[in-house]
RNA sequence: GCCGAAGUGGCGGAACAGGCAGACGCGCGCGACUCAAAAUCGCGUGAGGGUGACCUCAUGUGGGUUCGAUUCCCACCUUCGGCACCA
C-alpha cells in the first residue's frame, strides 16, 4: 500500500505545474530564427460566459497536438483570444440591465480561468479580444483599405430581417425551411436598408482553388459548391418594343426550344412591358410574390406560379415569337433575374410550361434512344401486333392496347407499319428518340411550335377527349406510359435547331455560344451562387463602419489617423433591440472631415466575421501600436512578427464554419496579400475539422434538455489530464459522439496506472533480465515510439491514448520481472512519460521530476525510434487454405520465401484440409501469410 | 430533389497501397483480496455447434472482381451533414 502522499491526486499537482509554468513563462512564443516555426490555431470562442465541453473536445487534441511539434523542434505559437462582438451581449443588456462591455468583459475573465485549468500551451500575452478598441481599430481599418480599394460598396438591398431582433441578417443567419432568425427562431421578413457590402464576388474564381491548402475534401466541396460556379452564355433577346433581354443559361445548345421568356418579378422590364391589359394581373402577382417572402415560405410550395405580362420577344436564333411572363422561380439575384424558357431540357421550365399550356418542342435527341408508342385498341388493321413481331420491335398487350418501346433504330420500321396499319379516324404518334405523329392520310414531324399548332388541330377533329388541350406536349402528359420520355435534362445531339441539327451533344454548347459571338447575340459567361458579404449590422454591439455622410461631400470615410472610431461607452441599448447608436447625438453629430461642415456618422457597425476574418494576425502581436495614429500604409500587425510566423500552419474547429468563416477569413488573405500585407495566398495552410459531442442521451446537449455536461465539474472531479485523455481517446475526433460518463472512468484507471507504474515499488527478487526480456521490452518502447508518431502527424488522436495504454499494460507485466530497474526499464519510464507528455501535460511533469529527470519534462525532445529495436524476431505466419486460415506459425521474422512455403504446407493445418486435394498454387504475403490454392 | 460522409461485438472504436476481423477502453461474467461491500488485481468475453482438438457463420443488404474483400467495383437500404426553384 503506497503512502498517502504517493497516491496521484491531480487536484493537487495541476494547479501546481500551472502556476510554476506561467511564472517560468514556460509557454511564451518568441521568435527564434534558429528554429523552424509552428503556428498551429484553434478557432477562438465567443465569450459566452461559460466554457463548454465542445471548446475542450476542440482545444484539448490540439493543444495536444501543439505540444507534440513544440517537442519535435519547432517553436511553436498556440495562441487565444475571444471573438466578443455580437448579439448575445446586447440581449443580455436588455435582459439583465448590464452593459454589453461589462458582461462581455466578465465572462472573458471567468472563460480564461476555466480555459487555464485546461493546462493548455496558451500564450496569454498575445491573447487578443476583438471587442476593445485596439482590436477593432484595425478591423476599421481593413474596412478603409477594402473600400479604398473599390471592394467595400453601399447599396440598396432587399435584405432578411429580424423583426425580433431588429437587424438585418446574412444569408447563412437565416435557418430552416420557415427561415427563421438564427438566434431567436423568429420567422425572417424583407426589408429594403442601404447595406455595405464587400466585394467578395471578384475574388470567386480564385476561392474556388483549392491546390495550395490540405483542407478536408468535405469542406473543400461545400465551399466549391458554395461559390457555385457555371460556365455558360449570356444571351439577348430583344423584346417587341426593341428592349434588350439578356438571358443566362448553362444550355446554349438548348435555344432552338426555348418558347417563352419569364422575368423575375422584380425585373425592370416588367414594370415597362406589361401591356394595360395585363397590367393589374401582373401587379397583383408581384404584390403577391413580394408578400409571399414576407410571410414563411410555407412548405409544399412546390407549385409554380406566374401571369402572362402581355408582351412578346423574339428568339434570336430563330425568330419565333415567344409570350414573356414573370414568375417567382426566377430570381433576381441570380444571373440577369430574366430566363429563356426550354421546357423541354429543364425540369422547372417543364412543369411550368405544361400548367400554363406554352409549347414544349424538344431541340436535344435522347442519349438513351428509347422511343415510345401507346396503340389504342382499335385504331390499327388486323395483323398490326404480328407485324410488329416480325419486325422484332418489342411491346407489350393490355386490354387489346399495344404498349410499345423500341430502339431509336427501329422507329423508322415502325413508323411504316403503323401508316400501313392505322385505321381511318385515328392517329399514332412516336414519343421520345423520334416525334412523330401518323394519321391515316401522312405522316406529321412534331418539330416546331407550328407543327405542335397542327397536329393538336388535326387531333382535335379525331377526338373531342382532347378538345380542352393547349399543347401536344399537354395531351401527350396524360399517357402515364409516356412520361418517362416527355422530356430530359442530357446533352445529347441538337435537333430542330436549324443548321445546328444533327451536332453532336460533346460539342453543341461550344459551337452555339462561338456562333452567338460571331452573331453578336450571345457571348460566353460565367455565373457564380456566392453573393457579395453583406457586411452590415443595425447593431451597437460591432466595430462601427469608419463612414461619415455629409450632405455637402455625400459618403466620406474617416481619416486613418481618427480611427477608431469609437463605440460610445454611454450608450443604452432601447429595450426594442434597435440600435442604440441611432439615438445617440454625441455619436451621431460629427463634422466632415472633408469640408469641416456637420456630419452624420454610419451606425451601422460590421458583422462579426469581419472581426475573426483576420484574428489571427492581430494574435502576433494584439492591439499593435495601441495609441498612435494609424495611417494608409499602417501594418495591423507586426511585420517582423509576421514575416516569422506566417502564415497558420494547422487550423483546427469546427466543420460549423466550413462556408463562412472560412471563406471570409481566405478573402480576407487574398485582399490582404494585394494590398501588399501579406506575401501568400492563403491564411492556413492545414485545416482539420473535430466533430460534436453529444449528451449522454444521443441529443445535442441544451440547458432545457438537461443532458450538458460541464468541463468544471469533470475537472474537479478526475482532473484536467484525465478529461483531456478521455476526450482524446473516446472517439473519432472528427466524428465526435455521445458523452459517455462510464467511459472517462477507464482513463482516469489509466492515469492511476501510469502513477503507480512509474513510483509504487516493482520486482524485488534477485537476477538478471535475460536477453530476450530485454530485447522484447525495447521493441515494445520503440514501437510505441513510432505509432505515437504516427498518430500524431495524422490526428489520430485515439488510437495515440490507446498506444499509450499498450505500452503502460507491457511495462506492468515487466515490472514484475528482473527488468524492473533496468536501463531498459528507465528507457521505458522516459519514453512512458515523454509520449504522455503533449496528452496529460500535469502528470507528466510531476513524475518527470519525482523520478529525478530535469524539469521541464516540456522542454524535453520528442524520443526518436530505433527501426532496428522496433523491429520483430518473430513474427506470426498464418497459413490459409484456399483463403481460410486454418493454422498459425511462429517463425523468425527473416525467413525466406522458400521455408515459409514449406512450412505452411507441411503444417497440421494445412494437412488436415489440403488430404485428397491437389494443391495448384501457393500465394506467400512477406512477414503476413502463406495461401496454398487446393482443388 | 441534388451533392457529400458514414454503417464493424451489448457500447465507443481498432485494422483498410486487398492478406490473422474486433487493438485499446467501457460494460458484463468468473476468481483473488475482504466478515462484507467498494476499490484493486487475475482470467474470460462476436454468434452458433462439438466432451474435445476443431468446425460453421459473421464488418447494413444483394451481386461482382480476386487465391484471398470490412477494404476495390455495381445496385439497393438506413443514418447524419450540406445545398435547395441558382437557369
Amino acid at each position: 500500500m503506497a503512502s498517502p502522499i504517493d497516491r496521484y491526486i491531480p487536484q493537487e499537482i495541476e494547479p501546481k505545474w500551472q502556476k510554476k509554468w506561467e511564472e517560468d513563462q514556460l509557454y511564451r512564443s518568441r521568435i527564434d530564427e534558429s528554429k523552424p516555426k509552428h503556428y498551429a490555431l484553434t478557432m477562438l470562442p465567443y465569450p459566452s460566459g461559460d466554457l463548454h465541453i465542445g471548446h475542450w473536445y476542440a482545444m484539448a487534441p490540439s493543444d495536444a497536438r501543439a505540444r507534440y511539434m513544440r517537442m519535435r523542434g519547432y517553436n511553436v505559437l498556440f495562441p487565444m483570444g475571444f471573438d466578443a462582438f455580437g448579439l448575445p451581449a446586447e440581449n443580455a443588456a436588455i435582459q439583465h440591465g448590464i452593459h454589453p462591455f461589462q458582461w462581455t468583459m466578465s465572462n472573458i475573465e471567468k472563460m480564461r480561468r476555466q480555459l487555464r485549468s485546461m493546462g493548455a500551451m496558451f500564450d496569454w500575452e498575445r491573447e487578443a479580444i476583438s471587442c476593445l478598441p485596439g482590436y477593432y481599430k484595425w478591423t476599421e481599418w481593413f474596412f478603409l483599405k477594402f473600400y479604398e480599394a473599390g471592394l467595400a460598396y453601399r447599396k440598396k438591398a432587399a435584405v432578411d430581417f429580424c423583426p425580433k431582433c431588429n437587424t438585418t441578417l446574412a444569408r447563412e443567419q437565416v435557418w430552416g425551411e420557415d427561415r427563421h432568425c438564427e438566434r431567436c427562431g423568429t420567422p425572417v421578413i424583407k426589408k429594403e436598408l442601404e447595406q455595405w457590402f464587400f466585394k467578395i464576388t471578384a475574388y470567386a474564381d480564385e476561392l474556388l482553388d483549392f491546390s495550395q491548402i490540405d483542407w478536408p475534401e468535405r469542406v473543400v466541396t461545400m465551399q466549391t459548391n458554395w461559390i457555385g460556379r457555371s460556365e455558360g452564355a449570356e444571351v439577348t433577346f430583344v423584346s417587341e418594343q426593341e428592349d434588350p433581354i439578356v438571358v443566362f443559361t448553362t444550355r446554349p445548345d438548348t435555344l432552338w426550344g426555348a418558347t417563352f421568356m419569364v422575368l423575375a418579378p422584380e425585373h425592370p422590364l416588367v414594370e415597362k412591358l406589361t401591356t394595360p391589359e395585363c397590367r393589374q394581373a401582373v401587379e397583383d402577382y408581384q404584390y403577391q410574390a413580394a408578400r409571399q417572402s414576407e410571410i414563411e415560405r410555407l412548405s409544399t410550395e412546390k407549385e409554380k406560379t406566374g401571369v402572362f405580362i402581355g408582351a412578346y420577344a423574339v428568339n434570336p436564333v430563330n425568330g419565333q415569337r415567344i409570350p414573356i411572363w414573370t414568375a417567382d422561380y426566377v430570381m433576381m439575384t441570380y444571373g440577369t433575374g430574366a430566363i429563356m424558357g426550354v421546357p423541354s431540357h429543364d425540369e422547372r421550365d417543364f412543369e411550368f410550361a405544361l400548367k400554363f399550356g406554352l409549347p414544349i418542342i424538344p431541340v436535344i435527341d435522347r442519349p438513351d434512344g428509347v422511343a415510345k408508342s401507346f396503340v389504342i385498341r382499335g385504331s390499327m388493321k388486323e395483323g398490326f401486333a404480328q407485324a410488329l413481331a416480325e419486325a422484332q420491335i418489342p411491346f407489350e398487350e393490355r386490354d387489346g392496347n399495344l404498349y410499345v418501346t423500341m430502339a431509336q433504330e427501329q422507329t423508322d420500321r415502325y413508323i411504316e407499319l403503323a401508316q400501313a396499319h392505322i385505321q381511318a379516324g385515328y392517329w399514332n404518334e412516336v414519343v421520345g428518340a423520334r416525334w412523330v405523329f401518323i394519321f391515316a392520310d401522312g405522316v406529321h414531324e412534331f418539330d416546331s411550335v407550328e407543327a405542335d399548332r397542327e397536329i393538336l388541330a388535326r387531333c382535335k377533329q379525331l377526338e373531342p377527349a382532347v378538345q380542352d388541350k393547349r399543347t401536344v406536349m399537354e395531351m401527350l402528359w396524360d399517357v402515364e406510359f409516356y412520361r418517362d420520355v416527355l422530356f430530359h435534362t442530357e446533352y445529347g445531339t441538337m435537333i430542330n435547331s436549324g443548321p445546328f441539327s444533327g451536332t453532336p451533344g460533346d460539342v453543341a454548347v461550344k459551337k452555339v455560344t462561338e456562333w452567338l459571338e460571331q452573331q453578336g447575340i450571345g457571348k460566353f459567361a460565367v455565373n457564380y451562387r456566392l453573393r457579395d458579404w453583406l457586411i452590415s449590422r443595425q447593431r451597437y454591439w460591432g466595430a462601427p463602419i469608419p463612414i461619415v455622410y455629409c450632405d455637402q461631400c455625400g459618403t466620406v470615410p474617416v481619416p486613418y489617423e481618427d480611427l477608431p472610431v469609437l463605440l460610445p461607452e454611454d450608450a443604452e441599448i432601447p429595450p426594442s433591440g434597435e440600435n442604440a447608436l441611432k439615438y445617440h447625438e454625441g455619436f451621431l453629430h460629427t463634422t466632415c472631415p472633408q469640408c469641416g461642415g456637420p456630419a452624420q456618422r454610419e451606425t451601422d457597425t460590421m458583422d462579426t466575421f469581419l472581426c475573426s476574418s483576420w484574428y489571427h494576425y492581430a494574435y502576433l502581436s494584439p492591439y499593435y501600436q495601441e495609441g498612435e495614429p494609424a495611417h494608409a500604409d499602417s501594418m495591423p500587425f507586426d511585420p517582423k512578427e509576421g514575416a516569422y510566423w506566417l502564415p497558420v500552419d494547422v487550423y483546427t474547429g469546427g466543420i460549423e464554419h466550413a462556408t463562412m468563416h472560412l471563406i471570409y477569413t481566405r478573402f480576407f488573405t487574398k485582399v490582404m496579400r494585394d494590398l501588399g500585407l501579406v506575401d501568400f495566398d492563403e491564411p492556413m495552410l492545414v485545416l482539420r475539422n473535430q466533430g460534436i459531442i453529444l449528451g449522454e442521451d444521443g441529443e445535442k446537449m441544451s440547458k432545457s434538455r438537461g443532458n450538458v455536461i460541464a468541463p468544471d465539474d469533470l475537472v474537479e472531479r478526475y482532473g484536467a489530464d484525465t478529461v483531456r485523455a478521455y476526450l482524446m481517446f473516446g472517439w473519432r475526433w472528427e466524428l465526435g459522439g455521445p458523452w459517455d460518463s462510464q467511459g472517462i472512468e477507464g482513463v482516469a484507471r489509466f492515469l492511476e496506472r501510469v502513477w503507480n507504474c512509474v513510483l509504487a515499488p516493482g520486482y524485488e527478487g534477485d537476477g538478471q533480465p535475460s536477453e530476450d526480456e530485454v530485447r522484447a521490452l525495447r521493441r515494445k518502447v520503440h514501437q510505441s515510439i513510432r505509432k505515437a508518431t504516427e498518430d500524431m502527424e495524422s490526428f489520430s488522436f485515439n488510437t495515440y491514448i490507446a498506444n499509450l495504454m499498450e505500452l503502460n499494460n507491457a511495462m506492468l507485466k515487466a515490472k514484475e520481472t528482473p527488468l524492473y530497474g533496468s536501463e531498459a526499464w528507465e528507457e521505458a519510464v522516459e519514453t512512458l512519460l515523454l509520449l504522455l507528455a503533449p496528452a496529460c501535460p500535469h502528470i507528466a511533469e510531476e513524475l518527470w521530476t519525482r523520478t529525478g529527470r530535469p524539469y521541464s519534462v516540456h522542454l524535453q525532445a520528442w524520443p526518436a525510434w530505433d527501426p532496428e529495436v522496433a523491429a520483430e524476431e518473430v513474427i506470426t505466419l498464418v497459413v490459409q487454405v484456399n483463403g481460410k486460415v486454418r493454422d498459425r506459425l511462429e517463425v523468425p521474422a527473416d525467413i525466406t520465401e522458400e521455408q515459409a512455403k514449406e512450412l505452411a504446407v507441411n503444417s497440421a493445418g494445412a494437412r488436415r484440409h489440403t488430404a485428397g486435394k491437389t494443391i495448384r498454387q501457393v500465394i506467400y504475403v512477406p512477414g503476413r501469410l502463406v495461401n496454398i490454392v487446393a482443388r
